[in-house]
DNA sequence: ACCCGTGAGTGACATTTGTCATTGTGACTA
DNA sequence: TAGTCACAATGACAAATGTCACTCACGGGT
């Protein structure tokens, strides 16, 4: 089976060399070192990969010149955890692959998803950004690569390149308008229909980036799925039982194929 | 009956002369004609309002003075509209007095509040400051009075001083934090403890704002207070009922008084 | 091939929440 | 002072959701 996140991942390095190039303003044909020859060829690739993010790409080549000095790559394995609430806010991430769900704890024990970090260039945490202390905690989902930096070397990057201001808030106003929808998903919706919303969203985000479009795989299990829509694992089963039967949705162990989106969106705007 | 709101506007009033002389560099003792001189005094105040801004407070002279050109004061009555979902985006509201719901309609008739600005500074709308148009409608609660300029002027002063965007940045921030909260309480409460969380969350911000502390006014309706919370009309009121019966708040027509702080704080978080 | 663990799914019942029609209450007006 | 209006509050019942103990199914390791 093909996996896509590393697909893509290889398709970016293969474009290093070219970006790399550009960036030092050299002509085509030059040695391609790289602006730190020092550091491996994966980690200077990393200021390279924020083009095809989302945010990132319309930066000017000084402004991405000024952040590279800074990436650095990692990955981390399914089940990982990037930070847990409580923890010192020291980096910030921008996701390169992969999917990270991002969650608060209560003390009763439930646990609320409020965030998926799917979409390559996603910052997180987008939230916490001018704050010491983590509010949530961060965890992969399968594994994941990104790129990070100190939260402080961005905030000074922040203040030397006015661009790069209007790429983070481009980013926490797209995140502002994700929570919107959540809240009203999860304050004005009874659980079939926020299930439905959650499928249509998938479907979508899937599209916008080009997945296979017949089964929508999905790294959250039945209980963090739940949780993400706040209802309990009891509930949603029910629900997902419902859309079976109705014929709107094939549930797989590993994925949702959907067989009527239109259905689904009506059901998800509210009976 | 004082009404807090207009002590405040008065006294912030009350330092325009000062302030506009400090922006204008002027020695203590010059004319205060302001930058503007063709606008009423009233209008030149709305940057120097800006210094009791929680966000704007910080701002150095020059940036001040940017934003000043372009800041318009306006007033809007009880149960006004400020925008409404699908208009225009074209300005951006800067809250001096008064509280504004911003909320989300669904197709079914229903709304969801997902805001209440009622904290002088708050940038409305902070979703929007990047999108065309208008994703929620805005209402004013009470008489409100507000700063407002054009949404690409802010923008265009953004580029030039990066403490612009600083500040948008953590107002912005501010907002996640509130949306990841609401989503947390929306999701993984019931209704006795989202309206423990409300009362909890009423009390710190009058603190905050040193309000008086015996009543909580409260401007929303029953209804409306409901649709903030995600339960209807009948939940809200069985849940007020049981707090009064546990002597934990007094409910009065137009406010609550909080009798047992820390008794609500628990509950709020969950039993 | 078997065991075992983890997560998915189920059934029966309790509890919470919603629905809807109706009554109560205070504020404003004529 | 009575009339009127909007909003607050209630009762009875229906529906949705949660709880909890349980079974089922799959995959990995030995």
């Amino acid at each position: 089976m093909l996996s896509n996140p590393d697909k893509m991942l290889t398709r970016l390095l293969f474009h290093i060399s070219m970006l790399s190039r550009i960036y030092r303003n050299d002509p085509p044909g030059a040695n391609i070192a790289g602006p730190c020859p020092d550091k491996p060829a994966e980690i200077r690739c990393a200021a390279c990969i924020m083009d095809t993010s989302l945010y990132f790409s319309g930066l000017g080549i000084e402004a991405k010149r000024d952040l590279q000095q800074y990436l650095q790559l990692k990955r981390f394995r399914k089940r990982e955890v990037l930070y847990q609430a409580g923890d010192e806010c020291q980096y910030v991430y921008i996701l390169l692959s992969g999917e990270v769900k991002i969650y608060k704890s209560l003390l009763n024990g439930k646990q609320q998803i409020h965030k998926l970090a799917q979409i390559p260039g996603d910052v997180i945490p987008c939230e916490d950004l001018f704050v010491d202390r983590h509010g949530s905690s961060a965890l992969a989902l399968e594994d994941v690569s990104v790129c990070y930096l100190k939260r402080q070397d961005l905030l000074d990057s922040t203040d030397r390149y006015g661009e790069i201001a209007t790429c983070l808030m481009r980013s926490m106003s797209r995140n502002l308008n994700a929570y919107i929808r959540h809240i009203t998903n999860l304050g004005q919706k009874n659980a079939l229909e926020r299930l439905a919303s959650f499928l249509v969203y998938l479907y979508d985000t899937h599209h916008q980036r080009n997945l296979n479009r017949g089964a929508l795989q999905e790294a959250l299990s039945r209980v963090e799925l739940a949780d993400m829509l706040g209802i309990t694992q009891r509930t949603l089963i029910r629900s997902l039982r419902k859309l079976e039967m109705e014929k709107l949705v094939e549930i797989r162990r590993d994925a949702f194929v959907i067989q009527d989106i239109d259905a689904l969106r009506i059901i998800s705007h509210g009976a």
